[in-house]
DNA sequence: CCGGATCCTATATGATACTG
DNA sequence: CAGTATCATATAGGATCCGG
């Protein structure tokens, strides 16, 4: 037991998301978490400067965005190449394994953008029925 | 501008995951969120009721769960079924976009999953590299 | 240009008690 | 059983300044 989802084409996976305790939660939430997500989907055609990355994720504050590069990093998911140049020069790209969960990101991200009309009509009945 | 994904294959969709006003960006938060996520995989297979859920979801407080469920309901992911009995009986299954969304969500969790131990490697080495 | 350090606020989350 | 209400806390996030 202990929270797995059982029978039901159960792999046998050694990892179980739904285990409380199971360090992959702690990658999922890198990788779909506000940022993680939204930067790891603009590093999809290539590799980017710090700079460039912020303002392609519209919003992400320094802070953020250095946080999430370094446990993006750390997970290896991408990987940093910095120059020893002045000024300093440093680029981000997906490592192999980056792009693998990307796809499946950038599939999940493209469905939620293509249906966001029915989710809209959905919240507009949900909140009339509400009064 | 304004912080969109431009050129390759841009297909000008209405919605932009990239862009910080659109709404996309909290429905997906809403999907890939800690509980979130969690919840609509466990509701994979078929409905379940509030307190199987609890059970599913490792970890999740009855606090969390109750507005996880009311913010998938809002945006049309998750219907939820409540009976009149005594002792009530509440039913949330997936909704049709509910079910096209979680298989993208799913084929996301399962590559982490099946990928973990080359993230776990990584975080070793990175640690490493750190002394 | 690329961040690190600091301070502060908002929000998410958790624990507990309570209700129909 | 299926929640809601309340309180307390942890963490995320933002603003700003600073240094290599």
């Amino acid at each position: 037991m202990s929270g797995t989802q059982e029978g039901i084409e159960a792999q046998d996976l050694p990892y179980d998301v739904f285990a409380k305790a199971c360090p992959s939660r702690g990658t999922l939430e890198h990788v779909t978490g506000r940022w993680g997500a939204l930067t790891m989907g603009a590093l999809r055609d290539g590799s980017l400067r710090f700079n460039e990355l912020r303002r392609r994720v519209d919003g992400v504050s320094e802070k953020m965005l250095s946080q999430t590069l370094q446990a993006l990093e750390r997970d290896g998911l991408v990987h940093r190449e910095a120059q020893p140049t002045n000024p300093p020069r440093v680029d981000y790209e997906l490592t192999a394994l980056g792009h693998e969960v990307t796809e499946r990101l950038l599939a999940l991200i493209h469905c939620v953008e293509g249906r966001m009309d029915d989710v809209l009509a959905a919240r507009e009945r949900y909140d009339a029925r509400r009064d």
